[in-house]
RNA sequence: GCUUCGAUAGCUCAGCCUGGUAGAGCGUUACCUUGGUAAGGUAAAGGUCGCGGGUUCAAUUCCCGCUCGGAGCUCCA
């Protein structure tokens, strides 16, 4: 906001025309004030009811050294060329106002044009221009992503032999979703006129939901959604052990002043929630870096011990995300991310690690159910890095085995030299990051974390960040985008078998066959599969209708051929068709399917009719 | 955050333009039906029309603000 003020002996105004549609409605008269502050305003882009009071609270502090009582506030648009929307400028305007009622305060009408008489007193006080911004040096983006937006990139597509294309000059016809993600990242177009259909899904399938009485993009999870997601964190969390994670937990909130925070604020690119406690100003840690790399600078640490791999599955990571960039499961505030730091002891053993845990997130996408041709990869470096170390990246390209968009940066700009993600491409085009690693240089200094070589001296780390599988919840979003395209395409929609929150359903023709129905509910669910039984009073079509609508695998008709049978009935929604199965073939073939996945009992009360209903 | 659209029964939506306090389907409850692989029947209950303010004799309907949601801009796990 920028503002001129002036004390006069009188001022005599009159409004002569509308400038603009949305001008106020009055009936033009001319005004006359005598010993007068004039305040002349415009209204800048972002200004707020915060820049409002800190005006106010300024020209009230040099109206009391000059000694007036009477204020006019006389919106003038030639001070400024970058102006505020006029709804929002009057706003502004009208928010001033009323903070000053304690003075005597009048307006000049908002956007007409008006012909005015002044007559400034000489005094050396009389004039006096300010320029108010919303809290001075204290804006909160961090320096990563006001300056983000000047990065100069180079986009290529490198084809499994290693060859680099520029994109302008690459025949995408074979790879159209390789394409989307080109024209996503690097034209950053995009065009979109509908919700993306896992949001209905999240909703019916009684998973997730938003949580009005929270901030935006901070999710409830209903019991199904708990399920899913515990599976799938214990999941990832088991292959990263495996890989040779050692898990740590570490704080959620940070005080903003560490020093070493500080400067790691403003390399990276996240808004942050901050909470302010006992004068402590305290920041919502957006990933689990900081936490272990707190950590692993208190480490006694030798080349012995390198590489380091320290985990922790973040519940929750925030960020701050613009609001209008919140979207169902797709992007949020508060989520769950797999975080894994390796710390090396130089750029050959980050390379050999890079390796393990591009394979390493790959298996974790095929074992949650995305296959390869459900995203696609970026690789983006430096220039220098890309000339010292061209080959590892060809054979990463190579390995995927199908073209890669590439983003070569002149210079580094962020902690990283190199950085990878898989992308999922959903329904709509949009394209979401879900593995990442980055190859991280700087902050082994900067938060002193050490370790010594063969010969005791004291080096810092190489570190790689990795997320196998991305935020937790994203992957329930792109199973469910996955889902939305079968049905879209004809195909029957479902998640995987190790996630669906049941697995098999009873349907007892006839309360009669209920206590059939409970005994072999109970044999199954000691052979670890989510059974349960749909008790209600309805036809048997009906029952069988809805197990179908809710994706249940696998359905039991039970009446009397099945009790005198000993055999199941059992209907398969992969084929339709129903079969006779011995019941140790049956438990096997679900063992089959689920052998290497966690597992975990029906998370609701087995009759159907006994559980609240939670979406229909 | 900005631009723009929206919010009516538990869910999906009609009614609003042209103001006179509401309807359907699904779900819920009860009863009937005891059914054999994708919707059996009848009845009932259920709404401060998102919140706050304004205009009006009268506001779900018109106007303004807020909250929440969708889309676009921008951005990422």
């Amino acid at each position: 906001m920028r503002i001129l003020q002036l004390h006069c002996n009188s001022i005599e105004f009159t409004p002569t025309k509308k400038e603009i549609k949305s001008a106020e409605e009055i009936t033009p008269e001319t005004k006359h004030l005598d010993e007068v502050v004039v305040t002349f305003i415009a209204v800048e882009e972002g200004d707020d009811k915060t820049v409002a009071k800190k005006a106010i609270t300024e020209i009230k502090d040099s109206m009391a050294k000059v000694g007036c009582k009477k204020l006019l506030l006389y919106p003038y648009a030639h001070l400024s060329s970058k102006l505020a929307s006029p709804t929002s400028a009057l706003s502004v305007l009208k928010e001033m106002e009323s903070l000053a009622i304690d003075l005597d305060v009048s307006r000049a009408p908002f956007g007409w044009t008006k012909s005015y008489k002044l007559d400034v007193k000489g005094h050396p006080l009389a004039e006096n221009s300010k320029v108010i911004t919303k809290e001075e040096g204290k804006d909160d983006t961090s320096e990563a992503i006001k300056s983000e937006s000047k990065i100069k990139s180079y986009w290529y597509i490198m084809s499994p032999d290693g060859t680099m294309q520029e994109v302008e000059k690459f025949n995408f016809s074979p790879y159209p979703q390789l394409e989307i993600l080109t024209k996503y990242e690097a034209a950053k177009k995009r065009s979109v006129d509908e919700p993306p259909p896992h949001v209905k899904l999240m909703k019916k399938m009684a998973i997730a939901d938003y949580e009005p009485a929270s901030d935006s993009g901070n999710m409830r999870f209903y019991p199904n959604g708990r399920l899913i997601k515990s599976l799938i964190e214990r999941y990832v969390s088991e292959k990263v052990l495996n890989y040779g994670g050692f898990e740590v937990e570490t704080p959620i909130m940070y005080d903003s002043h560490h020093p070493s925070l500080e400067s790691y604020f403003n390399r990276f690119p996240a808004r942050q929630y901050n909470i302010n406690s006992e004068g402590k100003q305290l920041i919502l840690r957006f990933a689990a870096c900081f936490g272990q790399f707190l950590m692993a600078a208190d480490f006694q640490l030798s080349y012995r011990s390198l590489p380091l791999r320290l985990y922790e599955m973040t519940r929750y990571s925030f960020r701050r995300e613009q609001s209008g960039e919140l979207v169902g499961l797709r992007r949020l505030r508060a989520f769950t991310m797999p975080d894994c730091h390796a710390f090396c002891k130089d750029m050959n053993q980050a390379i050999d690690e890079f390796k393990k845990r591009f394979e390493l997130s790959r298996e974790v996408l095929h074992g949650l159910g995305l296959v390869d041709s459900d995203y696609e990869m970026a690789i983006r470096f430096t220039e220098e890095f890309y000339n010292q170390n061209k080959q590892i990246i060809q054979e990463t390209v190579k390995k995927l085995n199908k073209p890669v968009l590439i983003e070569m940066w002149k210079e580094k700009f962020f902690y990283f030299v190199l950085k990878w993600e898989f992308n999922f491409i959903d329904n709509l085009g949009k394209a979401s990051a879900l593995s990442t690693d980055q190859i991280d240089v700087e902050n082994g200094k900067r938060y002193n974390i050490e370790f010594f070589d063969e010969q005791n001296k004291p080096h810092h780390p190489i570190i790689l960040h990795n997320s196998p599988s991305g935020a937790v919840e994203r992957i329930i979003y792109a199973l469910l985008e996955k889902a939305a395209k079968d049905t879209k395409e004809g195909r029957k929609s479902h998640l995987p078998f190790w996630l669906s929150p049941t697995q098999v359903r009873l349907i007892p023709i006839n309360p009669e066959f209920l206590p059939f129905c409970e005994n072999l509910a109970d044999k199954l669910t000691e052979s670890k599969i989510r059974v349960d039984i749909d008790d209600r009073n309805e036809s048997i079509g009906k029952r069988i209708r809805e197990a179908e609508t809710e994706w249940i695998r696998y359905i039991l008709v039970i009446g009397e051929k099945e009790v005198n049978a000993k055999d199941l009935n059992v209907r398969d929604r992969e084929t339709g068709e129903v079969k006779q199965i011995v019941f140790d073939d049956f438990v096997n073939r679900i063992r089959e399917q689920i052998k290497d996945k966690p597992f975990s009992g029906l998370n609701s009360n087995r009759h159907i009719t006994s559980r609240p209903q939670i979406m229909v």
